[in-house]
DNA sequence: ATTACTCGCGACACACTTGTTGCAAGTACT
DNA sequence: AGTACTTGCAACAAGTGTGTCGCGAGTAAT
């Protein structure tokens, strides 16, 4: 059943419309076993995406993201973050087409965990006062997206990434001495 | 025909999966007329991509990217694309799944452009000279996605995008009072 | 050994999508 | 009016995925 889901991750990452018996067959069991856990293929998908929104409920929670310092707190939740979705790539990946609403809920708290560290980020001067924290939390997911996809295909650890992750949100690329905008 | 086109984009970026039917309903034609100016969907999916390389090509090529400043350049580049990607969201996110020759070459191509400027953004003092160059660009390539799906939902014009893509791809978020890292 | 449980396998019905065809109706052009 | 072209419509065949069922084999516990 673990098995199953696991089967189910790695198959649907790589096709999203993979079908049951291709799942069955990447689990090692026969199609019908598959049906014997899940009901049906929207009940699989609805667990898949129930498993992976608890795994990340708690790599954000385990990273004590109200307590620690700004910095640190933002460094660890992206390394925790990033850990979780190079293994659950699709099932995380899975937020807007939901009629799941434990899923949802879980999402939602923790942008709200997340809006919360960017306030206190800006608050101890992290963060630039005049910055945008809709757009900083978006650019901040896409960041973590974009780290996991190159975990996923090329390796490298989860800290490294997390260090280059946090770095790039706070610094981008441009040169300190050249100001930029006309 | 461009109506069908239109409409597949629309449908398919509802829903990916969305049948001919759907796309033919949305078009406001019969299922069959579709058939007839596509063969197969398979067609259909190909002859999107198409145009929306092309159109993606065009954006590119307009701005002048080789010629003008890089900083300009980079703006001028930003803004185009984001023009074509919020009516062509669905079409221009095809870029992986292709055994679709022309599309891969010019997204190829792009990316050459694309490096060639940053290149020039670097020597020019604009990009830090340790910015990786590649990952530069897939967080270029993720604040357009961004914000292209932002303008496909709340609207907001081109510029005002384009802008604060550029400023954020530069400055990050971060105060420039507070060094960064640990 | 008997019982209870799980799994693989083959089979089936069902629904849905795709792609094709023939025919009738409509429109534009000469 | 006559011709050429396009479209809608209905129907069809074929393929595919889904969900269900019953049977037989294997395994573990009593």
């Amino acid at each position: 059943m673990r098995t199953i889901l696991e089967a189910a991750e790695r198959v649907f990452a790589a096709n999203p419309a993979a079908t049951m018996e291709q799942v069955a067959q990447a689990a090692g069991v026969a199609r019908t076993t598959v049906h014997r856990r899940f009901a049906t293929r929207e009940a699989l998908l609805e667990e898949l995406t129930g498993w992976a929104a608890r795994q990340f409920a708690e790599a954000v929670e385990s990273a004590r993201a109200d307590t620690a310092p700004p910095l640190v707190a933002l460094y660890q939740v992206t390394a925790n973050v990033l850990r979780v979705k190079t293994d659950w790539w699709f099932a995380m990946n899975r937020t807007a087409d939901d009629a799941h609403p434990e899923a949802a809920r879980v999402h939602a708290e923790i942008r709200d965990d997340c809006e919360r560290l960017f306030r206190r980020a800006r608050e101890a001067g992290v963060l630039r006062a005049d910055a945008d924290l809709d757009w900083t939390r978006r650019v901040y997911y896409a960041l973590i997206h974009e780290a996991a996809a190159e975990a996923a295909s090329a390796g490298g650890d989860a800290e490294a990434l997390a260090t280059r992750v946090v770095d790039t949100l706070l610094r981008g690329f441009g040169s300190p001495t050249a100001p930029v905008i006309a």
